[in-house]
DNA sequence: TGGGGCTTTTCTATCATTAGGTAGAATCTA
DNA sequence: TAGATTCTACCTAATGATAGAAAAGCCCCA
């Protein structure tokens, strides 16, 4: 039978690794060779995981979006709640893993550039309805508007606030749109 | 004498190739090779007008920077009329040469990072001014606050347009932040 | 007017390094 | 012992960059 957990330790330091590297320097800019020494082990090894550099990239994807989809449709917190946790979760990095790999959309493998677009239409998806649950009365199109004006206020804040070191920047971009 | 239209013919080539691929590829994702394929010379060419990536990045970006910003204090137009072109600018490529390399800020070259921190900086304080002719009532700080909510709404909108393929999502993320 | 000669530009050829990826032996674990 | 995991060693392709030979362009002077 196979370990569970040491397996696990393993691939999750690999997803870390890569996580943080795509996150900071971007899906072209890392190598396996980064990761195997991050994760103190040889680039075979992540390749032993990993086959080919788009399944690391998507393996990372899938982990970060059910990280994120679980956070916006945690049913025991209020709506307020959760667009707060969602927030609070992205500026503890100001950076968003999936913005990144938007930005370099067209460079990468076609599976994973997929997945990206995939995984904004989810949030849209998902924030359209949290926006639904928010604010009852408004019409379905008026929370599918919302959910387009705080993503794109949250993505272009973290923007800003990454660049310029101010993460103060991420509250004002996002005070008129929660 | 140097015939400088031939000379920023080349320059120009180079330019338009580099900009054109650092906006849809990132800048870790094209390669001398690349630029000179699209200009149609060879590498080496390419390094003789511009000796390291990192000076051809730098060179891009001024450019861009320079046709941004004159864009932005054009007098002969309202501050409106310059919002609208500003952002019909961005729509045309619905990616922003700038924000692709902010995703990819920590993998630059320093030189060419602390420009990409500049040109923010610096877009941010002419929006702020121009903010200010627009809303001539508006204290300072709501001048600033206005050029952050703007300039993120327009980054984030144009993200979320170009990986959506939908360019109505900026016209909607901007609506009430011109 | 038509060459020399100087500068600018482009080319060929090549380097060293790094990249993603693979084969197969060695090791570890149940 | 069998399967899972990691390692050593290596391959091929691509990258940024450079040296130095050829063109191309331009100016001065006979």
């Amino acid at each position: 039978m196979i370990s569970e957990q040491d397996q696990n330790d393993t691939v999750s330091k690999i997803l870390d690794a890569a996580e943080f590297r795509i996150r900071n320097h971007g899906f072209n800019a890392f190598s396996f060779r980064d990761i195997a020494a991050d994760v103190g082990i040889k680039s075979a090894s992540v390749h032993y995981h990993f086959p080919t550099k788009a399944d690391l990239g998507e393996a990372v994807l899938e982990r970060y979006s059910a990280s994120m989809k679980a956070l916006l449709t945690n049913q025991t917190t209020s709506a307020e709640e959760r667009l707060e946790a969602y927030i609070a979760r992205h500026k503890e990095s100001t950076k968003c893993l999936a913005g990144v790999m938007a930005a370099e959309l067209v460079s990468l493998p076609e599976a994973l550039n997929q997945a990206v677009k995939q995984y904004f239409a989810e949030q849209l998806d998902t924030l359209k309805e949290l926006f639904q649950q928010r604010y009852p009365k408004d019409k379905k199109k008026k929370s599918k508007v919302r959910a387009q004006q705080f993503l794109a206020g949250l993505q272009g804040g973290l923007l800003l606030a990454h660049t310029l070191n101010d993460k103060k920047i991420v509250e004002r971009t996002l005070k008129e749109l929660v």
